[in-house]
DNA sequence: CTGTGTGCAAAGGGTTTGCAAGTAC
DNA sequence: GTACTTGCAAACCCTTTGCACACAG
C-alpha cells in the first residue's frame, strides 16, 4: 500500500541528503545530522534529547531544523502531553494527513512516548463546518516495560 | 444511558457543594468559585482563562484547586497542543474512563478549545503489556466561525 | 556582495514549588 | 493547637526570538 516508504533502518548519508533534496531544503551539515539521529532514535525523541546526542550542535538550530522539516512535511511534532514536544520522522513520503496518522502511547513513569505503527487513528464524523487538518490520539500510562517493574 | 449526569445549566451553590461532599472534597470558598466558573464557561478553559474570569483569586490557588479536582476526577485536563492545559468537568458523575471520554478540536485560529461531545473517542486494541490510564483525540484546524471568515 | 545558516544569550509564557500568614475545627 | 488553605514571590522548564558572525554561491 505504502509506495514510497522510506527503508529507515538502512539509510545512509547519500539518501539522506537526496530526501532533504527532493522536499527543497539545502543539505546542510546540521540538517543531515538531525535528519540522522532521527533515523537512529528510531522513536519520538525532544528537543533536549536531540541536544544530549547531538553534542555539538546548539539546541537553538536544532529547533530551527526541526522547524524546518516540520513545516517541509518530514517530521511530525507530538504533542505527548510532557512538557516537551516529540519529533518523529514522517514514514510516508506522501503528504502526511489524518488518515497516516498513527496512535501514540506516552508512560507516565519513565517519559518515554511511543508509536504504535501498526494502530491507525481511527476516524471520526466531525461535525459540519470543522475543518481538521491534524490529528493527535495519545494514550496515557504504563508502559510494558513499566507495568511489569511496578 | 448516563444515569447521574449533572444538570449543568441549572445547578446552584448547594448542588455545587454537595457534588464537592460527595467526592471528599471539602468545599471552600475557593473551590465552589472555581466549580461555579467552570459550569458557566461551559467548554473547555484556561488557567489564564480563569484567572481572568475570577479576579479575586490567586493563579496559583486555582491551580491548586484544579490539581485537586483533577485527581478527584470531577475535571478532565485537555493537552490540546497549544501552550496552556484547558480543563472542563467531567459530565458523568461516575468515574471518568476511557470510554466516556470525548473527542475536541483546537482551532489554530482563534485558539479556542472545542468539545465535540456527541462524538465519544473509538477505541483501538492496544498492544499487550501498554496498560492505558487516560486518552486523548485531539483535533486541529479551522473551527467553523474561522473557516467561514477566511 | 548577498542571502542563508549558525551559535550564543536572553526573553517569553505557562506551570509548579516554597514559604509564611490565615482559617477552620 | 493542629491540620488544612491561601496568596505572594520566585523558581523552573521548554520554546522562541534577537542579533552578530560565518559561510556558500
Amino acid at each position: 500500500m505504502i509506495t514510497s516508504t522510506y527503508k529507515l533502518s538502512t539509510m545512509n548519508s547519500a539518501e539522506t541528503e537526496e530526501i532533504l533534496f527532493r522536499k527543497g531544503i539545502k543539505p546542510t551539515v546540521n540538517r543531515i545530522l538531525v535528519m540522522k539521529e532521527l533515523l537512529r532514535a528510531s522513536h519520538p525523541v525532544s528537543l533536549a534529547d536531540l541536544e544530549a546526542s547531538l553534542d555539538t550542535l546548539d539546541k537553538t538550530s536544532i529547533f530551527r531544523v526541526l522547524e524546518l522539516f516540520a513545516e517541509k512535511d518530514i517530521v511530525h511534532v507530538i504533542e505527548d502531553g510532557s512538557r516537551s514536544n516529540k519529533y518523529e520522522l514522517c514514514h510516508s513520503d506522501t503528504h502526511h494527513s489524518i488518515s497516516d496518522q498513527h496512535v501514540h502511547f506516552y508512560c507516565e513513569k519513565c517519559g518515554r512516548t511511543y508509536c504504535l505503527e501498526n494502530i491507525a487513528v481511527p476516524p471520526i464524523d466531525v461535525p459540519a463546518g470543522f475543518q481538521p487538518r491534524s490529528v493527535n490520539y495519545m494514550l496515557k500510562g504504563l508502559c510494558p516495560k513499566c507495568s511489569s517493574r511496578q
